[in-house]
DNA sequence: AAGTTACGCTACGGTCCGTATCGGAAAACG
DNA sequence: CGTTTTCCGATACGGACCGTAGCGTAACTT
């Protein structure tokens, strides 16, 4: 996913895809640095060393350029199999956290997020490049979770399933973004094993844990 | 909360309270209209009717004005006793989320947190206004729920139940905000039962509903 | 070789931020 | 009442940044 291809294959000079990776590269590093507010174009060029305009070619604004240099970082994720619904949720959560909590990621995210609200383009390329492409964790956990016997199989209505996968996944990256960003307390193994009896056996069970 | 009042009592001509709500109503409706991104300081001046340098005298940054304005929002909520645990939740839940899809609100939080997340200072003033405040929410649910045998009573340990309430907290708000803001689906009565049912009686019971 | 496209560079208009400065107005103080 | 203190509106300003335009040059296609 380097930039809006202008096509397949056309005629004169191609893109430098080494400009591609060095102005995703510098966009991550500034990110980590200076944070999304006071990051400008002009200086990601100018670290990745290439010309301001050539940024411009590939990304319209700001907003577009930081979307595709934070959606690959959220493709790292994956689920491992634990031997437990349990043990696999926990380690998500932390897996998730954990991406959270590098310093640049955070901060893209909710800038992004933030930028999207007025901007309906932009929030449906989120939804396809980050949200809809990490509901496969929730998919997968689940198909393991019923091979073990540990969840029912699947409802007659489909749509009916898409709703409780839409549940679990905003419940659980929802709390996760929460308690980083907003509440800003750390997510350790205590409170992921907290959570996860919470969603798996509700909220007595884990009162009284 | 008008502004970070200079002092008590001092002496000499006092800050003009119309002005505090003047520009307080001002960044509201610009945040409604144009969004964070495109609200500009000089603009909320003039649509309050005042100068710009009034409005720096109260708040440092675009930031801290925002922050502010979209705090008050947040003070409006309230847990009505609907007589039942689930019934308690899935109020507030309906409750806040409706605060969230009013056009400005959203925007405004998203913004602030993105914000915070490079701004130590901002964060800490988020959990003040915000977060902090609003958990009265949960204790005030909690303690309901305690007085009719739905939930058991408080922990030895008091650090113990604030790990509780926090998580609670943490769950419920993220969800919703999450649902809202970045799957961006709408949050109806029938999500708000199924979610509480799946807070209080785990996923299973969520599954087969 | 001719044509097309990307590149770096430089320059620019425009917008906004946040500060400084000023005369005047409003309240507290003696 | 006058003095002092502080706020107010107005205006001007430096500085930063955005996004675009124009140019000569480099790279690739046909």
């Amino acid at each position: 996913m380097p930039s809006p291809a202008p096509s397949p294959r056309r005629a004169g000079r191609p893109r430098s895809a080494e400009a591609d990776v060095a102005i995703m590269d510098a966009t991550r590093e500034a990110l980590v640095e200076v944070g999304w507010s006071k990051l400008t174009v002009g200086h990601v060029a100018a670290r990745a060393g290439v010309a301001k305009t050539t940024l411009y070619r590939r990304w319209a604004n700001k907003g577009e350029l930081v979307v595709h240099a934070v959606a690959a970082l959220f493709d790292e994720l994956e689920l491992p199999d634990c031997g437990s619904l349990q043990a696999d949720i926990e380690s998500v959560i932390l897996a998730f956290a954990g991406l959270l909590q590098q310093p640049g990621t955070n901060a893209s995210l909710m800038a992004v997020v933030a930028e999207s609200t007025n901007d309906p383009a932009l929030r449906e390329h989120i939804r396809e490049a980050i949200v809809q492409r990490q509901k496969r964790l929730v998919l997968q956990g689940r198909q393991r979770a019923q091979r073990r016997g540990e969840l029912p199989p699947d409802a007659a209505d489909p749509e009916e399933d898409a709703r409780l996968v839409d549940l679990v996944f905003d419940v659980i990256a929802g709390a996760v973004v929460h308690r980083t960003l907003v509440s800003a307390e750390p997510v350790d193994t205590e409170w992921a094993r907290r959570f996860t009896t919470l969603i798996l056996q509700g909220l007595p069970a884990a009162a009284s844990l």
